[in-house]
DNA sequence: TGAATATATGAATAACTGTTCATATATTCA
DNA sequence: TGAATATATGAACAGTTATTCATATATTCA
């Protein structure tokens, strides 16, 4: 798709083209929730459970044994997970398991993936 | 140094598999490298950055025009997508044009609007 | 050449984030 | 009951980050 190239000099600011994009961005509600998920996937022991998790459900301890990390520290990560509605929990007894929420994310680890491979 | 490991009774059942765990996990490297990726993701001013260089390539300017931010933060957030590798430029006299990399950006944001819209 | 323009970048700062530590809550079972 | 266990959470601290400001670099053109 060509385009014509559009010099930067003065007064561009009401350019058809630059009111075209402020149009059709979508709200800034939206862009910043879509920030905020994939602020969540920004940081290696979060996508660390996720992929713990990716293999089965697993309740708090195992996954901080599998990380070799404290029970607080998966616990304070978690809470963003399941905020974000990326992790759901079953609680049975004293112990939470936890489970991937849906099939978003293994579709954007996935192409995550892909990318840093390529 | 190696931490202990905590012990849940949930645990004595999935020893085994917390062994299988750390064995199929991506390295360290590639962890931390996704997480990376997904940083450049994590800020609402590089998602509109994209969302903005997916309608067609533009200039510094004019993305900075029609984001109504300076050119100078503008400029430090393309250094970021451009070291992530999720946009690529060219110049042309004066003028640096950004564009779109590939196509998993196009895929990941697309997962990431669906997720938030459920 | 020098003025004008487009972009890049270093430093500073305010805001944010992940982990740890201590402790709270919830549940089981003797 | 109370002890033991599993998880959650508030506060604090160290490290990171986005923007601004000032300025540097690069290019065009008169």
């Amino acid at each position: 798709m060509e385009r014509e190239i559009e010099r930067c000099e003065a007064n561009h600011e009401h350019t058809k083209f630059v009111e075209q994009i402020r149009q059709t961005m979508p709200s800034e509600e939206r862009l910043y929730d879509l920030a905020e998920l994939f602020q969540v996937f920004s940081d290696s022991t979060r996508i660390k459970i996720l992929f713990v998790l990716f293999r089965s459900e697993m309740c708090v301890c195992d996954i901080a044994n599998s990380l070799n990390m404290t029970q607080s520290a998966i616990s304070h990560q978690l809470r963003h997970l399941k905020q974000m509605r990326l992790v759901k929990n079953r609680k049975e007894g004293k112990t939470v398991f936890y489970s991937l929420a849906d099939d978003h994310i293994v579709t954007i680890l996935g192409q995550g993936m892909e990318h840093i491979l390529e």
